[in-house]
This record gives structure tokens, sequence and C-alpha cells, in this order.
RNA sequence: GAUCGCUUAGCUCAGCCGGUAGAGCAACUGACUUUUAAUCAGUAGGUCGAGGGUUCGAAUCCCUCAGCGAUCACCA
């Protein structure tokens, strides 16, 4: 017999054990009057020895457990409190449970809060109950669960004994606010658009592929909400709209990439990429602020990045001047482009465009050295399918991308609202994607036709959130900033069932 | 997809010039009772990721596979 068997077994015995004696060990709902971090908090300032008085219920998880049984420490949302029974202030009825408590219980306790001698902030329990029992055992309590395989697979274990992983997600959920505070505050509106799309598009990347039963119909996760936002900015729904949500996109896993990933995407009428400039930095700078107690300085890998003022906007041929030497604006013929691109040690494929050998420049020399907050301006039109041309240089467009600790962290652009226009892009793409390739854009007819009602001079924008929230965390890997990241699917090992298949 | 690395008790890890598998925590039995990683005595717990090979003998050497990680490529 294996001993996570015998774990379970003792476990189960002091499961029978509460039924013996007439206890549910899975109860329903009590009052909890106070959690264990702000009892800290309050009594911070009580000395070693002190009795309060004060009656309080708390709710949570034992953590550990001393001199069996007479001290436990409970472990709520908060933080932990330790709690202590001893017949002077236990009935015998709850002393005599005592024993039946396992690591991991989650019980409820009342009694009178005080410091001890110790100075270990005190609950003296006079009531204590089980409101939940467990039967598998909890990690290692000095090292914690450090595979980071199983904190993947196992969050909720993760989640109980560690607290970096937990602060982590609290901030994901305080940057997310933040965004969405801030959108408000500007007046944008909040919508939905469709995850499943008939035809995917907005983005450049593969799509999964689902099937609707009833309709017979095959069906993409979205790779972008974009199209459909336009949508809304030519239905008129407000001049300001956005949406935080999941887009899917059916590529290999890296520390920076996973298959579902959160975009905030935002759309503006009447704006254009230079507003959309302004609008990055206040969301950003909001979202830092939440989490940095009001800062706008990060800690990223040792590196200090200061996401306050105004970033600077500098041209992506001018920057790749800075770095290489080369004014790309003086060689737009593209054969000319590559073998330039080459004499500086370039990997330029052959048949590249201008736009693919200034954005390989940019992306070899420049994009590493960008370590704190800048917008890249002026991307090459080749490069840039959805974005309007710049009006005095038909080789660029009205499109700018943010870096930070060379990371891309948004995108944005003066919308293509020429419907003419819009279909020669679809159709070049649907060329390439008969050649072969799998990631161009599919030919969106009903698009078109939603451009021909007329769309306004638009700015659109859009964020990733997962790596901004790892910027903002000093995550390493993006897996730590989402909860539940996809992997390949491993065996459980329910206790509960498997000693049902063998009994 | 490519390269490199990791996988030993429930958890955290030793062991790896080949010679029948070890510690701490968790668990169990008992002692003790104002502890702070409580302490003390004892008990139990393993298909050493899976499969194959070399060998008298493999956790250890070799091969294949799987999972995971790091780097690279595509991408946000």
């Amino acid at each position: 017999m294996t001993e996570i068997a015998e774990i379970y077994k003792s476990r189960l015995a002091n499961l029978d054990g509460w039924r013996d004696i007439g206890v549910e060990p899975y109860a329903n709902k009590v009052e909890v009057t106070h959690h264990a971090g702000d009892l800290q908090k309050k009594y911070a300032d009580i000395e070693a020895g002190v009795e309060t008085g004060d009656e309080v219920t708390v709710a949570g998880r034992i953590m550990s457990v001393r001199n069996s049984g007479m001290f436990i420490d409970l472990q709520d949302h908060t933080g932990k409190i330790q709690i202590f029974s001893h017949k002077q202030s236990l009935a015998p009825k709850y002393m005599d449970t005592l024993k039946l408590y396992d690591l991991g219980d989650i019980i409820t306790v009342t009694g009178k809060v005080r410091r001890t001698p110790r100075n270990e902030l005190t609950i003296n329990s006079e009531h204590i109950q089980l409101l939940s029992k467990s039967l598998q055992p909890l990690p290692e309590k000095h090292h914690g669960m450090t595979d980071i395989e199983l904190r993947y697979r196992k969050r909720h274990i993760d989640l109980t004994d560690n607290e970096i992983s937990k602060d982590v997600f609290i901030k994901r959920s305080k940057i997310i606010t933040a965004i969405r505070q801030t959108m408000l505050n500007e007046g944008f509106l909040e919508v939905e658009t469709p995850m499943m799309h008939p035809i995917p598009g907005g983005a450049v990347a593969k799509p999964f592929v689902t099937h609707h039963l009833a309709l017979d119909q095959q069906l993409y996760l979205r790779i972008a909400p974009e199209l459909y936002l336009k949508r809304l900015i030519v239905g008129g729904i407000s001049d300001k709209i956005f949406e935080i949500g999941r887009c899917f996109r059916n590529e290999g896993l890296s520390p920076k990439h996973n298959p579902e990933f959160t975009s905030i995407e935002a759309y503006q009428a009447h704006a254009n990429y230079e507003d959309m400039m302004d609008l990055v930095e206040k969301t950003v700078q909001e979202a830092v602020r939440a989490v940095h107690d009001g800062s706008t300085k990060v800690t990223y890998k040792e590196k200090e990045i200061d996401f306050g003022g105004n970033w600077p906007r500098k041209s992506m041929t001018e920057l790749v001047k800075e770095k290489t030497g080369i004014d790309f604006l003086k060689v737009t013929d593209p054969e000319d482009a590559i073998k330039k691109g080459r004499e500086i040690g370039l990997d330029v494929p052959d048949g590249s465009n201008w736009g693919q050998v200034v954005e390989i420049a940019f992306d070899e020399k420049v994009e590493d050295t960008l370590v704190q907050p800048i917008h890249v301006t002026d991307l090459p039109m080749d490069i840039s399918p959805l974005a309007k041309a710049k009006k005095d240089n038909p080789l660029l467009t009205e499109r700018f991308e943010s870096f930070v600790n060379g990371w891309e962290i948004a995108n944005a652009f003066s919308e293509l609202n020429d419907p003419f226009d819009q279909y020669r892009r679809f159709k070049a793409q649907a060329e390439q994607k008969d050649a072969g390739d799998d990631e161009a854009h599919h030919f969106d007819e009903d698009f078109i036709e939603t451009l021909e009602f007329g769309m306004p001079p638009t700015g659109g924008l859009g964020i990733g959130l997962d790596r901004l929230v790892m910027l903002l965390t000093d995550s390493h890997n993006i897996r730590d900033v989402i909860a539940f990241p996809t992997m390949r699917p491993a065996a459980a090992a329910s206790l509960v069932t498997r000693m049902d298949s063998e009994s």
C-alpha cells in the first residue's frame, strides 16, 4: 500500500470519527465576524500578555499544529492567526475533538483575542468546529511546493501555501480594475463582442477551430476582437468603446505566449494614433500606480523601469538609423534594402519587401535596447495591413507600438476606414492564403460591407494584459500570471476515486 | 519544431566512479503541555517517470518514449 493511501485512510478514520459524534464533516455556512490579517493589524500595538476580552469568530485552514492541537495556526485569505485550545476556556466536548483535526482542515473558531507572553496574537478558543475535512496532504511546510509544473497544474495548492503566487493574482485583478476604471473615467463604454467567429480576423495568426452542431457550422475562436469593435464604431453606439477579454491563438507556447491570453482593445472615433499614445500612457500609468503604492517605478529583473511622464515617441526608421547608421527612408527599393540589411549582418530572406527589411532591422538591432517605455511610431505599410497610411509618406502608416523592457506591450493605429483599400488588402491576404500561408487573413466580405456604410476616422489600440502583469509583478513566465495556464493533460489522482475502485 | 537540462517516499531533497534505496517535513503509536519549523521515543511508507539494452548485478552506464523547464524560431 502506498503512503498516500495511508494518509488518506487515517484522515478518513477521522472523518468517520466526526460522524460518530454526530458532526457533519462538510458543514453549512457559519457567520464569520473577523479575518486573521485584519486582527493582526487591529491588535498590532497590544503588548505581550494582554488579554483583550474581545470575542471574535474566524474561519480558515489549519496550516500547522503544535503541542498536540493546543496551538493551531489558522490561515484565511487575509493572513494567519494562532488558535489556543485549553481546558480552561474550551469545553470538554470540544477538547475531545482536537485529535480529529488534520492539517488542511477548514475550521471555525470563536473566542477572545489575546497576545501571548511569547508575543503571538492568539484566539483562546471557546468554540471550535470543523467546516470541511481535508483528505489530501498539503505540501511540505518549510519549502512549500516548488515543482513548477505542479504549481501550474494544482493552482489551488499553490495558492494555499505560496504568498508570492497569491500576491500576483491579486495584483492582476487590481491592474485590470485600474485599466477598466481609467477607460470608464475617460468616457469609454465597455462592450462585449463574440468569441466565436465565422471568419477569424483582426490579426495575423492561426485560429482554433470548433463546430456548432445545430447550425452545422464551422466557427473559430477569436484571434482578436478588432473587426467587431469596428462594427460597433460604425454603428455609433459610442465614440469611445473598449473590451477586455480573451483571445485565442493556435500557436506555440513559450514563457511569453499562452494559447489564450487577455487583451484590452479600445477604439475611439474622431481620434488618431497620437490620441492612442496618450491613452496608453494614462491606462498603463494608472495600472502601475494601482500595484506600486502610487509610484510609477517598477523593478523587473533588477532593472528599474519608470512608466511616469510622457513616453518618448520615435519613428521606427529613425531608431533603426540610430543603431545601424542606415536611413531606410533613403533606401526604399526592396532589393537595395535587402542588400543594405545583409551588409550589416541581418538575416533577411529573399523576396522580402521594404517594410519587412525595416522590421527585421528593428527586431535584431533595436528592440532589446528599448528598456524604458517608448512609442515606436510610423511602422511600414508593408507590415501594417489594417492601418491608415501616413499623409506625407505612403510607405509608412499612422501606427505605433509601445515597448517596455524590449517587449511590445501595445499596438495601435489610425484605423483603415476605406472599403476599397480594405478590399484590396483582404484580396492580397486571400492570395497569400491560397499560396499556403495559413496565417493570412481570410477574405471577410461582411466586414467590407460594414465599412461601406462609413466608419469615421478612428484610433484603435490593443494592450497585451498578461505581459503588462508580468512587468508589474516581476514575473518571468506568462504562466506565473495566468491562474490556469494551458498544459498538456495529466492524470488526476483523486483518492476517493482510487479507494473506491480498489475496494 | 530544434538544442540542452530535469524526473528518487505525499512534499522538499540526498544518493549517480554499477554492488539489494536515505534524511527532514507530513503520517501513525506513545510521552509532554503556553508552543513559534514545539520537543522526545518509536513505527510505517519506494515499480528510483515509462519501456528496452549492456552487465553476474542498473536509481547510477547506453537507447527510445513521456511530462516539465530553459534557450531559439513563429507570435502578443
